[in-house]
DNA sequence: GACTATGATGAAAGCGCTACCATTCGCACC
DNA sequence: GGTGCGAATGGTAGCGCTTTCATCATAGTC
C-alpha cells in the first residue's frame, strides 16, 4: 500500500471533500463552544447564555456562516419553505397575492417555491408533486376545485395546505378567501336595482375554475331572486384578455334582446368590454353598463372609470401567510377566514337605457 | 433498567420515529434490491438493468414513493432549486418573465424559489441569503446594479448566478437580456425622424434601476448624435403605475417648450401618459406622440394603440432557464446572450406639430 | 481453461445539521 | 455541609439519501 505525504485522514468511502465555505463545526471551533451550542444560538437562543449567544454569533459573522438548509431540514424534518401553485401569473390577482405571501412568509423565516399551472388541475397535481419532492412544509392553493387524487396525495403525505382566494365555510378544507357569490351577487342586484333587465356574464371557463362558476352561479341566483332569469347564451366564457374581453361583448351585442348591462369576472375581460363598446361608439353607460371585478388600477383609471368589485389580494397574502405560520406552528387555526369585497361604483354603471337598444318582443 | 414489553429496537438518542411515508428503504425491500440500486435507478437509469429498473419503478409507484429532497441534497450537494429575485411582481415583464422560468426549470427538474425586493438592492441582497439559507444551486438576477457585497457573496459561497433583463457584453458576469439602449435608441431616433425636436423620456427612477438608467443614457445619446439636447427637466422619474404616468405627463407639459413626444421606459407609464393626455383634451398623436416599452397586451389595445418596444419576456424566460440548465451541468454557456427587441409602430405617434404648442423661442 | 474486461449490484461512509440525553456547575434551601 | 434543582453546555446518534469502492457474475480473448 503506496502511502504518500499527505496526512492519511482520508476515509474509506470518499475522497476527502473540503467543503468551500464555514460550517457550523468551524463557527464552533472559532467561538469555543459545541456544535450543539452553535444550533442552539440560532434555533433557540434563550436557550443559551447572553455570552456565549454574542460569542458564537459574532464567530458566524466573521466567517460569514450560513446554515445548511438541506442539512437542517433533514435533522429537522422542517424545511423552511413553503409552496405555492397559482393558475397563472397574467393574472396580476396572483402575481400581487404570490409577492404578499412571499414577503410575509419571508419575514418568519420561511421561503417560497412556486408552481403554475394554467388552470389545469392535472398540471397542478404535477406541481404540487414537485413541490413535495423539493421539500415544503406546507402548499398553498387557489380554488378548492381539484381531483380526488390530488387531496389524497396532500392527506397520505400528512402536508398541511391552505385554501386560498375562496371562502369556503362548508368545505372540509382550510380556507382564506373572499366570498365570490358575495361580490358577484352585490354586483347583480345593483345592475337591477339600476333597471337592466338584460344582463349578460362574462368570466373564465368555470369548468376550469371554481371562483369563475361561483359567480356565475351567484348571478344567476341573484336574477332568479329578483325574477330575471339568465339565460345561457348570456353566459359568456372566454379565456383572460382584453381581446377576449372585446370578442366577448361582440356576442353578447348580437344578441337579441341586446343586453344592456355585463357583469365581468375580471376587469381585463371588463376593460376588453369597454374598449369593444366604445370601438362600436355604445356609449356607457348610457347605452350599456359595466361592471368588472378585482379593482385593478387599470379599472381606476380608464374613461370611464369602472365599475368593479375591489378584491383585496394583498391583504389575503398577508392573512394566509399569518395562518401558515399558525398552521406550521402546529397551532389552531380557523376553518375559514373570510375577506371582505366592495363594490366600487365608479362611471361605467347607470341607469338601463329607457327601451332596449333592440326593441324586438321578448317572446316568441 | 425497566424493560417493557415493546420490542427494544429503541436508539439511545431518538425515540423510534415511524416515518410517515415510504422511503428507498421500503421501496428496496419491495423491490428485492438494495438501496443504492434504487437511488441508481432515480438518478441513472442507464445504470441498472432495465429489469430491476422496472421492478424498482413498480415498486415505488406502488409505495407512492417520493424521495426526500432534505436527504437527497445533502447527500448529494445539490438541491435541484434555483431562486430567483425580481423587483416587483406588479410589472407583468417580470411575472411572466417568473412564469416562463418556472415551466422551463420545471422541465428539467429545477423548482424555483422566489424573493421580491422592491427595487432596493439591501432588500436584494437578504432576499439572496435567503435564498442560500434555503437551498439552491444558482439564483438569477435582474439587472446588474448591485453592492459589491452581493457580488462577494455569491462569490465566496461559490453560487452559480445568471444576470437577466439586460445585455451587457462588457459585463464580467453571465447575462441575458435585450438590449435596452438599443430598444430606446431606436425608439428615439424613430421620434426624431418624425421631426420631434422637443422630446421627454419618463421612466424609473434611474438611481435604483440600470435598466432605465441604460434607456435615459441611450435616449440622450441619440439625441445628441442628431444634435439635440435631452434636457434635465425632460427626464422624469417617476414610479410603475399609470397615475404616475399621468402625473409626469402633467409635468412635461407645463414646461416651454412642451415636449411633442415622449418617450416612456414601460407602457403603464406610457398608458397614463396617453390616458392624461385625452383628458387634458390634447389629440394623440397629432398635438403628441407616445412611445412606450414592453409592448404588453394593454398596449395593442387601447386607443389610439400604443406604439412601443415589444420585449420578448417569455422567450428570456426560456433562454435563461437552458443557459442554467447548462451552467448547472458544468458546461461553457456564453457570457452573454442577447434577445432582441423591437420597435412596434402603431397609432401613438406621428410627425411632429407644424409648430410647437407653445411657440416660445428655444434660445434666450 | 485461465485470464481479463465489462456490467450489475451491494455495503457502508458520510453530507451538516438537530435534538436527545448526560454532564457539569452554581446556588438556594434545609 | 449535603441535597436538590435548574440552567448551560457537550457528546453523539441519526435524518434519508448519494456515491465510492468492493464484489460477483458473465462474456470475451489468447
Amino acid at each position: 500500500m503506496p502511502v504518500t505525504g499527505v496526512p492519511s485522514t482520508e476515509s474509506k468511502a470518499r475522497p476527502a471533500r473540503r467543503p468551500a465555505h464555514n460550517g457550523i463545526r468551524d463557527v464552533a471551533r472559532a467561538a469555543g463552544v459545541s456544535i450543539a451550542t452553535v444550533s442552539r444560538a440560532f434555533n433557540r437562543p434563550e436557550a443559551v447564555s447572553a455570552e456565549t449567544r454574542e460569542r458564537v454569533m459574532a464567530a458566524a459573522q466573521r466567517l460569514t456562516y450560513i446554515p445548511d438548509g438541506a442539512a437542517r431540514s433533514l435533522s429537522s424534518q422542517k424545511s423552511f419553505r413553503v409552496g405555492v401553485v397559482i393558475p397563472t401569473m397574467d393574472d396580476s390577482i396572483f402575481a400581487r397575492f404570490v409577492e404578499a405571501l412571499q414577503r410575509h412568509l419571508g419575514s418568519i423565516g420561511y421561503a417560497l417555491l412556486i408552481g403554475v399551472d394554467r388552470f389545469d388541475s392535472q398540471a397542478e397535481l404535477a406541481e404540487i408533486r414537485g413541490l413535495i419532492e423539493s421539500g415544503v412544509d406546507a402548499v398553498v392553493l387557489c380554488g378548492a376545485q381539484r381531483g380526488p387524487a390530488t387531496y389524497e396525495l396532500l392527506r397520505t403525505r400528512a402536508l398541511p395546505y391552505l385554501i386560498t382566494h375562496v371562502h369556503a365555510p362548508d368545505a372540509a378544507q382550510i380556507s382564506v378567501g373572499y366570498d365570490n357569490r358575495e361580490g358577484a351577487a352585490t354586483a347583480a342586484h345593483y345592475l337591477v336595482d339600476l333597471g337592466h333587465r338584460e344582463i349578460g356574464v362574462m368570466d373564465y371557463p368555470p369548468e376550469r375554475n371554481d371562483r369563475a362558476a361561483l359567480r356565475m352561479a351567484a348571478v344567476a341566483e341573484a336574477l332568479a331572486a329578483r325574477g330575471l332569469e339568465l339565460r345561457p347564451e348570456r353566459r359568456i366564457e372566454r379565456p383572460f384578455s382584453i381581446e377576449e374581453g372585446r370578442i366577448g361583448l361582440r356576442l353578447l351585442l348580437a344578441q337579441d334582446p341586446r343586453p344592456t348591462a355585463v357583469f365581468c369576472g375580471n376587469d381585463i375581460l371588463a376593460v376588453g368590454a369597454l374598449f369593444e363598446a366604445q370601438a362600436q361608439g355604445i356609449a356607457v353607460p348610457e347605452a350599456l353598463s359595466i361592471i368588472g371585478y378585482d379593482d385593478l388600477e387599470l379599472a381606476a383609471q380608464v374613461t370611464p372609470a369602472l365599475t368593479t368589485v375591489h378584491v383585496p389580494t394583498g391583504e389575503m397574502g398577508a392573512r394566509a401567510a399569518e395562518i401558515l405560520s399558525l398552521m406550521l406552528s402546529g397551532k389552531q387555526v380557523p376553518r375559514t377566514t373570510r375577506i371582505g369585497t366592495d363594490l366600487i361604483i365608479r362611471s361605467t354603471t347607470g341607469p338601463a337605457p329607457r327601451r332596449p337598444a333592440a326593441t324586438a318582443p321578448v317572446e316568441t
